[in-house]
DNA sequence: AAAAAATTGTTATATTATAACATTTAGCTA
DNA sequence: TAGCTAAATGTTATAATATAACAATTTTTT
């Protein structure tokens, strides 16, 4: 699946966005946070939470259940990363400014995931809903597929 | 959330429908199956694997997990039923011969849910696919949130 | 009737997530 | 700055969801 150019580039700015993020909400980016956000961010293939929990076992950390989902909680309440419920896992938010309506291809061969928002879809979304006088909450709009580069 | 008149109605004809279904396909639609399913319609509230595996063991069956996730899994493959990922819950599916894409509305009042499809939304969804070169396998769509009848 | 395949039974365990309470840390206030 | 308060983290236990592996039974096919 197609990324940035250079991934490390890529973390450092979400990790950067994160910061300025929380400083401006004057939430507290605490070190654990920062670890979990850092550790999701290593790759595009989503993260699972007991995996995640491993690898902050060999850190300072006392990575107990809780210390995972407690900071998964705080970054998915910041919008800071998204939880994909088609298969457990937890994602970065490539625009965590732009609080819009996301769906998320997730490709099966090469595990990666990519965050896309489409104007149509949106529209076509809002249309419905109001058709069925529903007023959404939390959408979840997962494909789960092949991307173009696992031809 | 609005849904059928009368619902044993409702009931019987998805039962006759399955029926119908397993013998076209040359499925076997065993008491066991037959049982999940009838206990996944009876209501509109989406049923959870360990709901129904308690009322089966009211009856007949041994009722361990494995006879609901296998039934299940028929059931899924089928495509007598639906999963919902974003609550972990199972619904009946309304247009079992119909294989559109379709969504999923899901109150958070009144627990109730409903399967829709929407032409606009589907086109929608393919266009910004063949945008990404993206081959779908499986189409998650749900939305969380209130009914007109919650308001 | 025997063999093969599908279904179900049974036991154990993996995976994902939360509850409840204790302790520590950070920020605030007198 | 000492003490207070709230937030965050530590810790133990357990809940909720799901699957693996193998045995027994039932159905279908040969």
């Amino acid at each position: 699946m197609l990324h940035c150019e250079d991934h490390q580039i890529c973390i450092e700015s979400a990790m950067h966005e994160a910061e300025s993020i929380c400083r401006e909400k004057g939430l507290r980016f605490t070190e654990l946070r920062r670890e979990v956000l850092r550790l999701i961010w290593i790759s595009h293939v989503p993260a699972k939470a007991y995996d995640i929990l491993k690898k902050l076992e060999g850190k300072a950390w006392s990575a107990q259940p809780p210390t995972v989902y407690r900071a998964l909680d705080f970054l998915l309440e910041t919008g800071l990363v998204h939880k994909l419920d088609s298969i457990n896992a937890y994602i970065g938010c490539s625009h965590p400014r732009k609080q819009n309506e996301c769906y998320f291809l997730i490709c099966t061969d090469c595990n990666e995931a990519k965050e896309y928002s489409s104007p149509e879809l949106s529209d076509a979304m809002e249309l419905t809903l109001n058709k069925n006088s529903f007023r959404p909450r939390k959408v979840t709009l997962e494909v789960l597929g092949q991307c173009g580069e696992c031809e």
